[in-house]
DNA sequence: TTTACTTTCAAACAGGCGTTTGATACGCTC
DNA sequence: GAGCGTATCAAACGCCTGTTTGAAAGTAAA
């Protein structure tokens, strides 16, 4: 919510109201479900301010996006060996996937619209996806590497240990409906979030340890 | 496409002529992107038709769904050992999910809908979707006692088995748009589909295994 | 205060959507 | 062939969408 609330004039504090307001529907909905005149409303502005100020719909979202925190998670924990990396990253991937109060809401927002392509899902590949699957095939292949085996494993069998890396974390986003109509009882606390990521990185780990003794 | 094409009277045929156009419309543009008026046009038939035959889109929805093809995979192969049954399921369910030229849209159609619910989501769950966990559930229950360590695997952690498994093999559909534009030779053909599916599977007992022995 | 510019607002616009309508054509029984 | 229920059709309906408009209100320098 509040994320860039803080604003000197009117006109810059319309605007971050509806940045704010769009940032929450777009990952509550996604951008198709998403209307202007919900923001608008949420944002407590008129119905002709996003296009006063981002143009249109498409501008809005595209100004809403902010890669920098999936960027920053990249770089952090920089020193620590391979295995830890990924599972620090794992954790707060999933805090920012799963955890609705966490302020960065750019990856729940992204998460939607990975199936069904918006005008702005190429700047979203080209700024974050790719980066992210870069950064994540060099940690996968130093886990490998650090386990003696790296070397017999090719390109093609590297992306997928990454795919199944993020196939795994994204799920719980994409079928949240879904696991909630299975099982009331799920809510995604800080402690689930932990839980789960913790899985997905002993799950992994031992699906890319196997790799390197085939 | 020619799936249920094969009818007597000239109504029964327009009848199954929108229910083909709708699974293959519904599978690649999602329930909220088809459009009525798509539908017809590729069943070659009047926009009213729809409403005529089954009342709604939703209706339509509803009846377009099958089941039975997915109980089938479940079903299949029960005589072989529980590691193999999963290597055999998730190769088949990879096909069905994957191949744009199977018969079986269901998988497809389900797939789009996980993250965004529709007015059929609850019946899909509760006839196709819980089926499919319990069976799932099931088998890794029994790779896990194969490897004599399952009872030290509790319900959540099987769970989250299952899900590691599934949350696979739906990357590979709803990222399908962001890998095309990553990795531009990427084509689902059956090759490529099986190594995906190997890969998977090798992936996913090698997490299960790990599970058994901690 | 006047002036010029920016921002907000209610209202309307054009287009697409699912759906309804009433007339028309069809296929059948008698 | 007449009569009748079924199926198809073009057209329109009401609703919601993103967007535009032109007037009103606000803001700040001269």
């Amino acid at each position: 919510m509040m994320e860039a609330a803080e604003a000197r004039t009117a006109s810059e504090q319309t605007r971050a109201r509806l940045l704010d307001a769009a940032r929450e529907v777009f990952s509550q909905r996604g951008f198709q479900g998403a209307t202007i005149r919900e923001i608008c409303r949420r944002a407590e502005a008129n119905g002709a301010a996003v296009n006063y100020h981002f143009g249109s719909k498409d501008g809005l979202l595209a100004e809403a996006l902010n890669f920098a925190p999936l960027a920053a998670l990249q770089k952090a924990n920089a020193s620590e060996c391979p295995s830890i990396r990924l599972r620090l990253f794992i954790r707060d991937f999933m805090m920012m996937l799963l955890d609705e109060k966490n302020p960065s809401s750019q990856c729940r927002i992204m998460a939607r619209e990975l199936a069904d392509p918006t005008p702005s899902l190429d700047k979203i590949v080209r700024e974050a996806i790719a980066p992210l699957h870069e950064f994540m095939g060099k940690l996968v292949r130093e886990i490998l590497n650090a386990n003696g085996g790296g070397d017999k494993v090719g390109a093609a069998e590297l992306r997928r240990c990454v795919y199944s890396i993020l196939g795994q974390c994204l799920f719980y986003r994409h079928s949240h409906p879904v696991l909630h109509r299975l099982h009331h009882t799920l809510r995604y606390d800080h402690k689930e979030i932990e839980a789960i990521a913790e899985h997905i990185v002993e799950f992994s780990l031992a699906g890319i340890k196997h790799l390197s003794k085939k």
